[in-house]
RNA sequence: GGGCCGGUAGCUCAGUUGGCAGAGCAUCUGCCUUUUAAGCAGAGGGUCGCGGGUUCGAGUCCCGCCCGGCUCACCA
């Protein structure tokens, strides 16, 4: 027998002596008088002689993490919600069966008990126990005490043992769930409507990615999962929802990295009656709002840096390439991007900075593909600080509205912070036979074998037929602004299950 | 997909030039009625990710594969 059944073994023998004491091994509920945290926030500043006085009776429950015995008697820590009490357990206080009953349990067992509260010679709350029960038993043994649960690979895969192991693991899903519920009530506050659009959809829009297959079997329908929800969400405005937002996941057929994972939250927002500059504003609003509510300040540590949320800088994409350009020799005008050839000298005076890693403009490219491709190679990673990137290319810009005066440039922001995409924004392109040439010359270059270029929506384009007020839209990456308030390296530590290959033996065995 | 790093007891980790498979925690037995990384004495626990190869001998060297991490490419 391995050593791993063995420990079950052990733990099942133990259950069944708990059942012969006469003890249910998973009873149905425990009344608690209290929570774990309430009774130590309750209960922090009376003084040992106080709770002598007063004899608080309690009745707790939490899993065990910690147990020391001591022949007759013994403590434990008692742990529940990230809080932790210990507990005394004496044979006089509790007799013979419950005392039996403590011998038996193990770490990670779950239990109940009820006592008075007092405080020990060294000054630790503790209830003094006269009552203890089983209220169900770990068969598995926890992971180690004070190293936690350090096997990446296990934590992701095993996400409870993480939680239950390394506390600050709990509290970075706690700061994401209050990152949220902040958005969702600024959302609010500023009167949107909160919706929720089709996650399978017949046609993948409104980003450039590729999705995910799938099939209902009634309809005999194929269906894609969706890659944003967009155009639903357009479609609303010209409903006349002036103000709709939905946060919910989107789901992205392309590669894994600390940045990217397949199904990833977004909060999107739709605002009537605007432009981007409205939603520029709006941003530089909402953002220190809801980090503030989320961690408590503004400026936040990510990594080797303090990234400030309330000071916002902005470039627009030429000027930005312009800017972060490492050489004066060589710098662009904003008048390169103008023309192809032009273009395509600033690619070349890129690379012959960086040899290494030299950028592909193959000439069937469009010239908005190399510049945006330009712009980030040169400047993303020097993003530190909330920076707007202003009016991008047209040609990657499928759904936005143009310049007045540059058709071939948007109104359109993408908000970095750290180097990362946080948010993309631009007022949204209206006019249906516009729009329809837009999709077009996106249908051209799947044809030329862009797998992620977008397809024609003849229903979108009938509903923008029926007049689309001037809007503005936003997506924020709901993920990496998690990464952001809570020091996160990777997308992985921010997702509480993230997609890993199943685990499942191989023909010779291994995995 | 490319490059680099990792996988040894339930957990956290050592393992030297190729020479008996190790420690701490956890587990088990005994002692212990205010400890808190409780303590003391003893015991058990291994497909060294998987499969080949080299060698008298492989955790260690070589080849292939699996899983994971970082990174580059792609993307948000």
């Amino acid at each position: 027998m391995s050593f791993e059944l063995e420990l079950l073994e052990q733990r099942r023998a133990k259950l069944e002596q708990i059942e012969a004491l006469g003890f249910a091994a998973y009873p149905y509920k425990f009344d608690f008088s209290h929570t774990v945290a309430q009774i130590t926030e309750a209960y922090a500043s009376q003084s040992a002689e106080e709770l002598a006085q007063a004899k608080p009776e309690v009745r707790v429950c939490g899993r065990l993490q910690a147990i020391r015995g001591h022949g007759k008697a013994g403590f434990a820590d008692l742990t529940q919600g990230g809080s932790r009490l210990q507990i005394y357990v004496r044979k006089d206080a509790v007799g013979e069966r419950a005392f039996h009953l403590y011998e038996l349990l193990d770490l990670g067992d779950l239990v109940g008990v009820e006592g008075y509260l007092f405080r020990t010679r060294t000054g630790e709350l503790s209830v003094h126990v006269t009552n203890l029960t089983l209220l169900a038993k770990a068969m598995l043994p926890m992971p180690e005490k004070w190293h936690g649960l350090q096997d990446v690979e296990a934590r992701y895969r095993q996400r409870y043992l993480d939680l239950l192991a390394n506390p600050e693991v709990r509290k970075v899903f706690a700061v994401r769930s209050r990152l949220i519920r902040a958005l969702r009530s600024a959302m609010e506050r500023r009167g949107y409507i909160e919706v929720e659009t089709p996650m399978m959809q017949p046609q993948a829009g409104g980003a450039a990615a590729r999705p995910f297959h799938t099939h209902h079997n009634a309809l005999d329908l194929d269906l894609y999962l969706r890659i944003a929800p967009e155009l639903y969400l357009k479609r609303l405005v010209v409903g006349g929802f002036d103000r709709v937002y939905e946060i919910n996941r989107n789901f992205r057929n392309e590669g894994i990295s600390t940045h990217h994972n397949p199904e990833f939250t977004m909060l999107e927002f739709y605002q009537a009656y605007s432009d981007y500059r409205d939603l520029i504003a709006l941003t530089e609003q909402l953002l220190p709002e809801v980090v503030m509510e989320a961690c408590g300040t503004t400026s936040v540590e990510f990594g080797e840096y303090r990234i400030d949320f309330s000071r916002f800088h902005r470039y627009t994409m030429r000027q930005a390439i312009r800017e972060f350009w490492p050489e004066d020799a060589s710098r662009p005008a904003i008048e390169d991007f103008c023309d192809r050839r032009r273009t395509l000298a600033v690619v070349e005076a890129w690379n012959r900075l960086n040899p290494s890693q030299p950028l592909l403009a193959p000439p069937e490219e469009t010239n908005g593909s190399t510049i945006a491709n330009l712009f980030e190679a040169v400047c993303e990673t020097k993003l530190v600080q909330p920076t707007f990137i202003c009016e991008f290319p047209v040609e990657v810009s499928p759904l936005a509205k143009s310049k007045p005066d540059e058709p071939g440039w948007v109104e359109r922001f993408e908000l970095y912070v750290a180097g990362m995409e946080i948010a993309n924004a631009y007022s949204e392109l209206n006019d249906p036979e516009e729009q329809r040439k837009r999709f077009e010359a996106q249908m051209a270059l799947r044809e030329q074998g862009v797998a992620e270029a977008h397809g024609m929506d003849e229903d979108y384009i009938r509903a923008l037929c029926y007049g689309m007020p001037p809007t503005a839209g936003e997506g924020i990456g709901i993920d990496r602004l998690t990464m952001l308030v809570t020091n996160s390296r990777s997308i992985r530590d921010v997702i509480l299950f993230p997609l890993l290959r199943p685990e499942t033996a191989t023909p010779d065995g291994s995995q």
